[in-house]
DNA sequence: TTATAGATTGCCT
DNA sequence: GGCAATCTATAAT
């Protein structure tokens, strides 16, 4: 299947998302961003996709959450007002990109895992090594962004760039948007990739999305 | 001060 | 399917 395009006045069109949005806990939030675009804007190159995948970390209490450690100088954002960007780098190679939840003071976040790209498609995949064509298989298309680490190559998101930063402003070079789309279907599994807390149900993703992370599952 | 595991990916057999 | 790459936070000397 290939991705939705969208067209850029798509893509300006789309309402960005308030801090009220991620005010709340990160599991209501994680399955209410689903469908939502994820857009980043450089200089006069605009790139977007939308989200088909995440995974709600939660406070203190969650074992397999950064927050769990309490406030320290890498974990910071978490504790902070909602709407900023989570970012940190993991096994020598790859960023991942969070946002916070809760109101300030209350950790939570939820990690983004794989966006189906929508616009500025060439962009994403030059930015990846990638070599992109219309016509390539859905394997290809799928390797663009499907994986934190893959999504945030595509969107150029580093730790230096958009750590802390709030995706809410008007200023921001990066925030999340509403469309009107909406996911027909959510499925709800454990995360992927933790030893911690491995059982809980806390990852959702788009049934049937062919940009989701991992095997081809339900 | 040194060791090790980690919210991953891509290349190898 | 297996495993190396390669940085950082945190635990262990």
């Amino acid at each position: 299947m290939a991705p939705q395009p969208l067209t850029a006045a798509g893509v300006r069109a789309a309402r960005r998302l308030s801090r009220g949005f991620f005010q709340r806990d990160p599991i209501t939030v994680a399955r209410a961003l689903l469908g939502k675009l994820l857009i980043r804007r450089d200089g006069r190159i605009l790139i977007a996709g939308r989200i088909v995948e995440d995974e709600a970390y939660l406070g203190q209490e969650d074992p397999a959450a950064h927050a769990h450690a309490g406030l320290t100088a890498r974990n910071f954002v978490l504790f902070g007002p909602p709407g900023h960007a989570y970012v940190y780098f993991i096994y020598g190679n790859h960023y991942c990109l969070n946002v916070s939840c809760q109101p300030e003071g209350q950790a939570g976040c939820v990690l983004f895992r794989a966006m189906e790209p929508v616009f500025g498609l060439a962009a994403m995949s030059r930015t990846r090594g990638l070599v992109y064509s219309p016509s390539l298989p859905p394997s290809q298309l799928r390797a663009i962004s499907s994986g934190p680490g893959r999504m945030c190559e595509a969107l150029g998101i580093t730790r230096l760039r958009d750590n802390n930063k709030d995706l809410t402003s008007r200023e921001s070079d990066l925030w999340l948007a509403d469309d009107g789309f909406c996911p027909e279907d959510i499925v709800t599994t454990p995360r992927i990739g933790i030893t911690k807390a491995a059982e809980r149900p806390l990852r959702f993703f788009v049934r049937g999305n062919p940009f989701v992370s991992g095997k081809r599952i339900a």
